[in-house]
DNA sequence: AGTTCCATGTAATGTGTTACATGATTGG
DNA sequence: CCAATCATGTAACACATTACATGGAACT
């Protein structure tokens, strides 16, 4: 997901931040899996209302300065709709999770049903993944052997390590995400 | 850490790789946690063999295009060693994980002693990021709500479980890096 | 005959960080 | 009085991706 989208989705969530305000939700609500720059933070904006998906006022507050405060548009309430209900298909990455949980966390307006569907698909990717990491700590182990380098037994020691906690780390993830997707309607109402 | 150190260290570790061959490591080894593409691998091999911290060997291969094999310098070694020394203090962030899991990869020739000095160094920073979740997911809750915005209690069932799911994350992560620190010494002979 | 693999690189573009620039208000 | 917070923005730089460019060998 491009900062850009995030920054809409974020204003969808807080109709009628700043882009100071934005950056202190960012920074206590998402700032473990996504962070921004106030310097990125502005011309984003800019963007933004330039591309229609939002609007802004000019606040005029006494003896401080002027802050501009963004609404989303219906156009960026459409485009927002659109970029969420992209299929999800990570890359196999160590970090596709974290596009994960940002996109979750942007899509609280949407009904179980949709949520539910988003977080099917999230399942099916990472077990792609995990078979495909499953599938590397066999051959990977014979590989390495044949592309020589120093201190082999080491290196492959610790790299077989590493690997299983990175299945593991993904059967938690996948369990995580179907156990979510049962408790969604009694822990999120309607 | 920077990609050109990634490179170096991987060089150390595969001596006589090419640029080419260095991609089909990374794709094969370190690609689910640390990826590079080809036009930025050239450039950053130039760069490191500028610096001193890598020769190559141009490879007149029979029918086909001269291949550069790079091997690292004793400078590069020294350069790779102070690197890798460092203090491991990574910011608050899920992809924390992902540099701590690249710089163990690297750290092969470190003996057993430095590697459990890492380790230690990584739980502790790790044990802050889980306190770190935890107060937030304390407070962040009551915030949210004076932050005002739509479907707060939507969203907020949302956070919450994404929180929890953060926080169990962070505490099996420093749980694995104090299992394999007691293991070391029986899984990495000497 | 066409695609993939080997092998090297440059150019253009996109994205993100750090530094710079300004200025009033609030709290210690 | 000094630091932090509020508030907006630009400029320079660093880093990464995608597209472009070339060309032989091997496989299908």
């Amino acid at each position: 997901m491009r900062s850009k989208d995030v920054l809409l989705g974020l204003l969808s969530l807080h109709p009628g931040a700043s882009g100071y305000q934005i950056r202190k939700i960012v920074d206590s609500v998402t700032g473990f899996f996504f962070s921004i720059s106030l310097s990125q933070i502005y011309p984003l904006l800019r963007e933004l209302s330039e591309d229609g998906l939002v609007t802004y006022e000019v606040q005029n507050l006494v003896g401080k300065q002027d802050r501009k405060v963004y609404t989303i548009t219906a156009a960026g309430r459409a485009h927002l709709t659109e970029v969420l209900s992209e299929p999800f298909e990570p890359e196999y990455s160590l970090i596709a999770f974290r596009d994960f949980l940002l996109r979750l966390n942007l899509m609280a307006e949407f009904d179980n049903n949709k949520l539910s569907g988003f977080l099917e698909e999230a399942a099916a990717a990472f077990r792609q993944h995990l078979r495909r990491a499953q599938e590397e700590a066999v051959d990977a182990s014979r590989e390495y052997l044949t592309l020589g380098g120093r201190d082999q037994q080491r290196y492959l020691a610790l790299w077989q390590r590493e690997n299983r906690y990175l299945t593991a780390d993904l059967e938690n993830k996948i369990r995580w995400i179907e156990e979510f997707r049962l408790d969604l309607d009694s822990e999120l109402g309607e």
